[in-house]
RNA sequence: GCCGGGAUAGGGUAGUGGCUAUCCUGAGGGACUGUGGAUCCCUCGAGCUGGGUUCGAAUCCCGGUCCCGGCCCCA
């Protein structure tokens, strides 16, 4: 072997990309009467624009580069950050909601491993400045479809940001981040372990966690009256500026101290809004969705802000998730306005290893000639092309071996030309499972094969 | 970044110091220049890579590359 292929790429063969066709066109359909229009960004982009979204850290796995002139350069590591710097440029303007959604190669230094690659693809969907409930319901539910389109039915877990955020905000502001991770990476020891030290598991935080599905909503519902219950304390306790969180305070909850706590107060009353994650969950009902609602999914970004959730499936190794998505706000932070968005990427890839597609295409017909018709046969081939695909021997081959070709590829159906058919105008069509031949006019073929192909 | 297992014709494999490298499949041609996958014949085609040990390495040792699985990470 000479050259080997990059580490973490891959080689598509025809019979592959046969595959990944079937299951683009099928999704792609879905998409469609959804009602989205397609998009397409560069492959590379300014560096700026990942870091800016995800942190300096992802420099770590992004393939960047400088360009001839020193431009920072990075192929794209993903496409939710391209599509919405498109918006902010060219789209910002247009009617809401904008409907769009998009499939391309990205590219991550990563260790390979099932289900992960350095170049792998994405197709995924975003609903910019709609409103909330409606937006999230729509994009589990077209997720849900695209999935089943090609024979997926994966587990649908879905969570709510808002009231974690309103939780931590109880929190002491030096431990949350870490509260945060820990609910992420799922270390559930550790968290308890934290909670308590830092007298905060009356929250109810793990408890939270802990149940899924309706069971969780109720966790929820308790949940949101005990904070807003105790929303005055805590504004009360903004003046004593310099007490971290007091026991002694009737309300028993430690509030954040300083400068930031008045801002706290607001964005946690903004974002405690569990009726609306209700709403979603009941639309989503509506749509016939098998969900669990499961409020471990944090997908541990800055962004992300109303309704988040991921789709595990079956038969995948280590790498299970095969999409994951939510309500997110990311337009002001590329310079625009302040737009809600909710959108979801699929890993394609992955949803290759196990979709389960019954369309079979078929060989194109084999057009068959002996060597003294070779012109005449090229115009008929010319013909035929307009109705369905057609190939001839290119290998200067007998007709005999020629048929033998044709059979070895697979053809249905092989058409026959020689000198014979030229002097009566007629072709022979030889069905190849049976063997039936017939003498029929271009026409004749025509009719014969639309259906087929 | 870490751990384990791998790499022999296009695909799948055997061999574990003596190789002129096994078998299956495949591809091209012919028997059969107007009718198919059979049969027979001919042909093509391999040790990932660099170094070391050795009289001799596909085989043993070391580095690199790539693959597979797992950890970390996962926008």
């Amino acid at each position: 072997m000479i050259i080997q292929r990059p580490r973490g790429t891959r080689d598509f063969l025809p019979e592959e990309m046969q595959r990944r066709g079937q299951a683009k066109g099928a999704m792609q359909d879905v998409l469609r009467r959804w009602g989205y229009r397609e998009v397409a960004t560069p492959t590379f982009e300014h560096l700026d624009l990942f870091t800016l979204k995800s942190g300096p850290s992802v420099i770590e796995e992004i393939y960047s580069f400088k360009d001839k002139s020193g431009r920072d350069l990075a192929l794209r590591p993903e496409l939710t950050a391209p599509v919405m710097r498109m918006y902010v440029s060219e789209l910002q303007n247009s009617p809401k909601p904008q409907r769009l959604w998009y499939f391309g190669n990205c590219f991550r230094y990563e260790r390979p491993q099932k289900g992960r690659y350095r170049e792998f693809w994405q197709m995924g969907a975003e609903i910019i400045g709609g409103s909330r409930p409606d937006s999230e319901a729509e994009a589990v539910a077209l997720a849900e479809d695209m999935l089943k389109s090609v024979g997926i039915s994966g587990d649908i877990h879905i969570g709510y940001l808002g009231l974690i955020r309103s939780i931590l905000g109880r929190i002491d502001a030096e431990h949350r981040s870490s509260v945060m991770r820990m609910i992420d990476k799922k270390e559930r020891d550790a968290l308890a372990q934290l909670l308590e030290e830092i007298d905060c598991s009356h929250l109810g935080l793990l408890e939270l966690i802990d149940s899924k599905g309706d069971q969780a909503m109720n966790q929820a519902a308790q949940i949101a009256d005990d904070l807003r219950m105790h929303k005055e304390p805590q504004d009360l306790s903004r003046s004593s500026s310099n007490d971290k969180f007091s026991k002694e305070v009737t309300s028993q909850i430690p509030v954040p101290s300083g400068r930031d706590s008045a801002r706290e107060g607001r964005k946690v009353e903004a974002e405690l809004n569990l009726v609306e994650f209700e709403e979603t969950v009941d639309l989503l009902k509506a749509y016939e969705v098998d969900f669990t609602i499961d409020f471990e999914i944090v997908r541990g970004l800055e962004y992300y802000s109303g309704t988040v959730f991921e789709i595990y499936a079956q038969g995948l190794g280590a790498q299970r998730q095969i999409c994951g998505g939510g309500t997110y706000e990311l337009a002001s932070l590329f310079g625009g306005k302040e737009t809600s968005s909710t959108g979801f990427g699929l890993g394609f890839d992955r949803i290759m290893e196990i979709a389960k597609m019954d369309g079979i295409c078929s060989a194109p017909l084999y057009l068959a000639f002996t060597p003294d018709v070779k012109k005449e046969a090229a115009g008929i081939a010319r013909n035929l092309r307009k109705s369905f695909p057609v190939i001839m021997d290119v290998m200067g081959r007998s007709l005999g071996a020629q048929i033998k070709a044709a059979a070895g590829s697979g053809a249905d159906y092989v058409a026959i030309v020689g000198r014979d058919e030229i002097e009566c105008g007629k072709l022979t069509l030889r069905e190849m499972r049976g063997g039936e031949q017939e003498s029929l006019s271009l026409a004749e073929i025509e009719e014969r094969l639309k259906a087929h192909f």
